[in-house]
DNA sequence: GTGATTTACTTTCGCTGCGAAAGAATCGTG
DNA sequence: CACGATTCTTTCGCAGCGAAAGTAAATCAC
């Protein structure tokens, strides 16, 4: 009655479908639900009785809704009891751990970080305990972990390899769950992220969504039918190979034009960097962009031309129905988004349908946050894989 | 018991998806079905039972299997009676009409062409009612008409904008439909072509399937979850906007260096008699770029460093597994397949996996029988809609 | 206020369609 | 010919759904 159950499992299909979709879309009433899963009004009557009982939802007062100009029985919403069990979530990077805890719903409650002193897998496991059990001391009824890495991650369980860690096999999920005792899950970074933004975030109940995400390194989610398609390469390597300009600037990392080379925060810095021998930040590179500062202006220019490539190629080609910018480096948006627009309409069908562009500042805790939605994803569905 | 359903539509959703599978993916016995349709084999019993009896499908002899090695009793595969029932496909040109008739499965039993001498609508409509009389009187039993055009139709009855046609809002079902008497579905020819492909083409049973036209225009659809994702530019205009090589040919059709003015037939075309002077069939241009001749073969070396990238774009994006060009500009893969796979893969990441694609030139009489396959959908699903 | 109306939810009942399990049919093998 | 293997059929029970009638709780009309 007042612990939640610790899965998801035993519930039938019929009533994990209006689990699912309350957690999903809010508190709501038997009879929205009903329309929305397409079952009658006794069905959905049936099904919320023992999700109720079980303590999994619950009766919430009708927030305040002002239009009450509707008459008849007021509807009864009905939502899931957000805050009967937490979820944990790390990100780790070369030289830091960053952790949220999260509600059922994925609302961040606590953040935390640490720096992290060892590559060896098992200090990194210690040090997530640790972490684990910090947080949980003012955190209990702890449900599960969900670990983003950088980097090729089999079976949401093992790290096949990421280069950052130096790391090639390490079954990172066991090293935790031994040590915690609580349900990990380790996923890449970039498809925790889509992951997050598919259930709870801006491709919630869309058929056909992209992630494009921009930082070290650019990342690529593509969702069809409210599943992320998975796909080898992304082992931080996605956009090495995209070439939207062939004549493009020479960096470092990724071929030459690629968008790796035009995009990424670090091929940025790069070219300013060689054009001007100052080395500067992201920030203070768009912001001299903004004042006008030649160099810096020209290679944000460049970026935002290749950005709006870019999306144009992926909404010609893929057809979503929204793309979400995320990462660090979508600041360029503030600085150059005509820019970006005029880029993806000129390379458009005029009579094509607009792309819904969404923009989101990410920062670390954003992809921890998208690991604890995997964790989330386990408990209700009951299983590892998507 | 002898003749077939006037429409499948009494059929319960179980009987359906079995009909459908049997047509879809050949002879098959109940066990097999009952392993794809994740059902049990007393289901399937009770499923194919009305099925048989309906005439809709026959058990047909065990079609010579070699390797009898298997012990137990053998299995009676079912199929459905392909001839009992015939379908018409229609591919409406500016000069000419292609016909064919077409089986339950899709295969071509008769072709016809006819003059197109006008292009009024009424005229075109009792030319398509002529045409179906004649192939009626030996084919009986027709069961539905599809008709292709090129330009954008609405609700697969009604062409809203047909620029070759000079046609804007023409209810050419509804006028094809009371002439003959029978149910007609029109629709855009590359959507039905994408249609037919993914019931009984190359793109049968896959997830997520691409079809690439290169003909007088270029022409792209996109299959998700065995659905084709219906979009607005679907209006003969695709490609145009596609810029592939801002550096590219400018021709009268496109953007400069657009899919359309580096791969289209007549840009192809065009862009030989600008260089040459002399004007020659693409086939002659493509020999002539194979024996080496300077400017034909400068102008398919681009085009087929084009076609990768396009292609290299579609796979990095939508992640199709399979990709099929098809269309009468598919002759370039004959004669520059090479370079055209060298640029897909400098352009996909290393680790990716490589894009199935598969060549199939089409004639006219293809395209008709693409819509042949609409009209099959309509008596299958009982649903103009997709 | 008081009853009519509207909307939301609950209860009951019967039916569809599935799987489990046992049985029948039909092949190879020893 | 007996035996096991495999496919198909039959029987039975039950989960889960919708239809329809009943109950609850609000507004509206007077």
């Amino acid at each position: 009655m007042t612990t939640v159950a610790a899965s998801w499992l035993p519930l039938s299909a019929g009533e994990r479908s209006v689990a699912i979709e309350v957690l999903v879309n809010g508190p709501l009433s038997r009879t929205e639900l009903a329309r929305r899963l397409r079952l009658s009004a006794g069905s959905l009557t049936r099904l919320t009785k023992p999700l109720i009982e079980s303590g999994l939802l619950e009766e919430v007062a009708e927030a305040g809704t002002p239009a009450e100009g509707r008459q008849g029985r007021p509807s009864q919403p009905l939502d899931v009891v957000a805050e009967a069990c937490s979820f944990l979530g790390f990100k780790v990077t070369d030289d830091m751990v960053y952790g949220v805890v999260t509600t059922l719903r994925s609302d961040v409650v606590a953040r935390h970080h640490r720096p992290l002193t060892s590559h060896d897998p098992a200090e990194v496991a210690d040090l997530l305990a640790e972490m684990t059990a910090e947080l949980a001391r003012e955190h209990p009824h702890l449900a599960g972990i969900g670990i983003g890495v950088g980097g090729l991650v089999e079976g949401r369980a093992v790290v096949g390899e990421s280069p950052f860690l130096h790391w090639r096999d390490v079954p990172l999920a066991a090293l935790v769950q031994e040590r915690t005792g609580l349900p990990v899950v380790v996923e890449n970074d970039v498809a925790a992220l889509v992951e997050a933004e598919t259930w709870f975030g801006a491709g919630r109940g869309l058929d056909r969504f992209v992630v494009l995400t921009i930082g070290a390194g650019i990342g690529y989610g593509l969702v069809l039918g409210g599943k992320r398609v998975p796909c080898v390469e992304e082992n931080r390597g996605f956009g090495r190979h995209w070439i939207i300009n062939p004549n493009g600037p020479l960096t470092p990392d990724g071929e030459r034009g690629s968008a790796v080379s035009l995009l990424a925060i670090p091929s940025i810095r790069y070219q300013v960097r060689a054009a001007t021998g100052r080395d500067r930040t992201y920030e203070e590179i768009l912001a001299a962009a903004s004042a006008g500062e030649p160099m810096p202006a020209r290679v944000v220019d460049e970026a935002a031309r290749a950005l709006g490539t870019l999306v144009a190629q992926i909404a010609n080609f893929a057809m979503p129905q929204k793309i979400l910018l995320a990462g660090e480096g979508v600041g360029l948006m503030d600085v150059a988004g005509n820019t970006v627009r005029e880029t993806i309409t000129a390379q458009r069908h005029p009579l094509a349908a607009p792309v819904p562009l969404e923009t989101k500042v990410s920062d670390f805790h954003d992809w921890a946050r998208g690991a604890a939605v995997l964790a989330i994803q386990v408990l209700v569905l009951g299983t590892a894989e998507a």
